[in-house]
DNA sequence: TCATGTCACTAGAACGATCTAGAAGCGTGA
DNA sequence: TCACGCTTCTAGATCGTTCTAGTGACATGA
């Protein structure tokens, strides 16, 4: 049934038109240089045969591949926002986006070789977990775009959210609410969970509060966990490592018995969908992943296209107040 | 900074280890016919000058690509799991993957379309939503394999769950604990929710109980909403089409001060990252990602590598209870 | 000694597109 | 009439591989 036949080629176009294949590829390619008869009598020709230009042939052919690889983590929701937003900016800008998971068998490197091999111009990768030096590597064969990490050294991109001024905004929220004791539960180990923790640290000290920070991570399991060990001492306000942890957290206060926000309130971080759930109401800081994708995309193509240096591109965040945070009771 | 010089080919490594072209090119796929001591000669000179072969040549000249598209729906964490398993399947197969995401404001047919432009050998359409015509029609290029859709005509593999068993399973289940008032809250429009309705009806049906079936959907909020409207008339149980839903619907019966599973059990479907989480524990039909992932590549791989016609693939998908089904209480 | 086979290697033609250089057709002005 | 420019079109080289068909060297067996 499943007739393998041999795909239609620029030849095959070229013959049924009655015209050479280099006028096909003209045509194909909507270059100049083509009389308006003769293109339509072309792309008759080539619609009637189901011609569909080879790709690899063409890359081949004319350096330019228009392809920008995308290294995301499958499983990290907030990514796949990302991804989302990165497609259209990217076909806005005329070019296609090939994707790379990482996962946990498979390795940043091995999905950069493969983003590499597809023929991707430049590289975006979200949250690379590579060195400075890795990076430089591969920055020296194709622009590199990090997203949402900027500690990466003068040879690659970054596009990021100022982390400072994200935890800044959740800080000054909390506190000009009323609340005094506020609890941080990092990210541990996760990409920019070390400068939201110094943020915290500093902005605690600049209001002279006192800066506690619990162990976390970037999961619910994390918050959860948190949060039980929250007990004894509990704070009137946590600003969670991302909206995952908050969650966990959240849930952990309630089996102790208490509401949020009436007697904690709970910021989370991303804004990401789960945030936004109506049964969920998180307050949260949100980095805009559209912006941010897009701002990747740009700068991408710009290094593509232009002759510009590696730049470090900063946004900024903000606050959007949900239901998780109000002000403290009033024995708090 | 940024070294923009031309990669070396097959030619430079040839010239430097002082050889002929076809002899790296043998060297470099590690087919057999060199003798040892070139090997090692070609294959440091192909270090020394930081070779990389270009994929879009190779590919060129040997029709095989050794690439399986596969379409997965941004936001659905159901299909990053598939994707996370079907990374680890295609490359003990030997093969790569190039993925494709279905966005919003990226129908499916632009991700096929770019897929195939890839140099897909076949392509994996995880709950694709074109009509079976469309998919022949495709299927008249390369192999495809429908992931969790099974009516999708004679020229397209499907591999899919046996919904009919997952629902019966989750009657089964709860009829034995004791439940007979149970309501399915359905997927609406969803790919696989009509099966699944009809599945409950049969068999609620089979044993003499009322087949109580409300709108719902595919997320959390679809969930929240048919939670609502239990309200007066509520069962001692609920199937919902997946977890997320389930979620949803849990928040929702929380709110109404409903205690889960003592006044109700809710069961979801998917068995999904969600339903794992330590404080959810919700009772599920898995579906078991990773072997659906598998059973689909090898399909695919069958069909390219093979001269078989297309077939469908049907598992059995398995009951994990956890915290969120019990027997119902003794006024139920 | 000579056909035969095996092994290591090579020259040159593909693959299917794009690009360069140039040809053909046609109108225009000197 | 001829040179010139413009538009439209074509032949052939080219991209970096793999594949086909072979070449030469050497060993084997009759």
């Amino acid at each position: 049934m499943t007739e393998q036949q041999r795909r239609p080629t620029l030849m095959d176009v070229a013959q049924a038109a009655g015209v050479s294949r280099a006028l096909v590829s003209i045509v194909m390619r909507g270059a100049p240089g083509a009389a308006e008869a003769t293109r339509q009598k072309v792309l008759d020709a080539a619609r009637e045969l189901g011609y569909r230009p080879d790709s690899r042939a063409r890359l081949l052919r004319s350096t330019r591949t228009k392809l920008l690889g995308l290294s995301f983590s499958t499983g990290h929701a907030f990514h796949a926002e990302i991804v989302d937003a990165a497609y259209a900016e990217a076909s806005a800008k005329g070019y296609e986006l090939a994707l790379g998971g990482v996962t946990s068998g498979r390795p940043e490197t091995q999905t950069i070789e493969a983003l590499l091999d597809f023929g991707s111009e430049a590289l975006i990768l979200i949250s690379p977990t590579l060195s400075s030096d890795e990076l430089a590597r591969y920055a020296g064969q194709v622009p590199v775009v990090s997203l949402l990490r900027n500690d990466v050294g003068e040879l690659t991109d970054s596009v990021s959210s100022d982390d400072y001024e994200g935890i800044r905004m959740a800080v000054e929220h909390l506190v000009s609410l009323g609340h005094r004791r506020i609890v941080h539960v990092d990210g541990g180990t996760a990409v920019s969970a070390e400068p939201r923790r110094s943020a915290f640290r500093a902005e605690m000290g600049r209001r002279g509060l006192e800066p506690a920070i619990i162990a976390g991570g970037a999961m619910e399991e994390d918050g959860m966990t948190a949060g039980k060990s929250l007990g004894p001492d509990m704070p009137t306000a946590v600003i969670a490592f991302n909206d995952r942890s908050a969650l966990g957290l959240i849930e952990s206060l309630r089996a102790q018995g208490l509401k949020v926000p009436a007697d904690v309130s709970v910021l989370g971080y991303d804004d990401s969908q789960f945030a936004r759930l109506s049964y969920v109401q998180l307050s949260s800081i949100s980095q805009d992943a559209p912006l941010l994708a897009a701002a990747a995309v740009d700068r991408a193509v710009a290094r593509i296209e232009g002759t510009q240096p590696p730049g470090h591109v900063v946004r900024t965040p903000h606050l959007v107040a949900r239901r998780t945070t109000a002000a403290p009771a009033a024995g708090g």
